[in-house]
DNA sequence: GATATATACATGTTTCAACATATAACGTTT
DNA sequence: AAACGTTATATGTTGAAACATGTATATATC
């Protein structure tokens, strides 16, 4: 479907269409994806940080500064986010005894069971450019990179 | 900057880290452009909504269902938008003779001054892309064309 | 024409995000 | 070690999103 049936809108030019394009094609893979983690009983932010806090589980317990810093939205309010997860003992949550005004975050057992069932979750991001070839995604991303740029 | 330098992520594969980067650069951009608008005082739904009714104003007045099917994000609430935007001045409500069920909207002129006055977000959609140049551009409405094929 | 069903919009409620502010602990300077 | 500034996290408050539900009107069926 192109862009132009989804939305009905109108364009004032190529640029203003890819900037559309761009955010309409993002909102729509993200409603889609929020669903699914809605089922596991997670949110967004939820998910990312448990991901984050697997990943970087060799290097020991992370802050909550340490989380912010790897979450995709810097705004995200870590604290209530871990007292979520702490709520769902998905997380431990202990005062760092070398500086006790940071918390060592470290994710559960339980929390690592919920990562490895969320197998469908893991995949979706993965299949959101699954039409695309391996050439495709490599020019995607150094268009994308060079928007930032 | 590059997308590992930003958010410090481990990617599994060049799908993966395409589906990150997408949704890192739109998140991006929609913060700045949400602070821009925010100095006019609209949300970004207030500012579509408004962006539509001036579009179709030719077309007559608008009702609610039409806007909704005219929105990026589709779940808007966009009954309890319009009412926003009346307690603001900037669009008309009435009643429909035929269908009273139905509201007809419309942008005032407020509104479209207030429109007017907002250059710099009319812009910003544009320069999102500056960076590329008009072939590049293509390229990506044609792979984000594909991605939702 | 009465009743059932569908449509268009409005409203209630709960949850979440955004922003500002507060608190506690640390580091530094004197 | 007292005072000051900084850092790390927590909390308060406000507004908006999400979802379900309600209400009025229109349309179809009998």
């Amino acid at each position: 479907m192109s862009i132009e049936d989804e939305v009905k809108g109108r364009y004032r030019n190529e640029y203003h269409k890819g900037a559309i394009n761009l955010i309409y094609t993002v909102k729509h893979f993200s409603y889609d994806f929020i669903q699914m983690l809605k089922k596991h009983g997670l949110s967004e932010p939820q998910y990312n940080v448990l991901r984050v806090l697997r990943g970087f589980r060799s290097e020991g317990p992370a802050s909550i500064g340490f989380l912010k810093a790897r979450m995709l939205d810097k705004s995200s309010d870590v604290s209530r986010l871990i007292d979520k997860l702490f709520e769902k003992k998905l997380v431990d949550r202990k005062e760092n005894p070398a500086d006790r005004r940071q918390k060592e975050i470290e994710i559960t057992q339980l929390g690592l069971d919920m990562l490895t069932g969320m197998d469908d979750c893991e995949k979706k991001t993965d299949t959101l450019l699954k039409n695309l070839t391996n050439e495709e995604v490599s020019l995607l991303n150094s268009l994308l990179d060079k928007i930032r740029e």
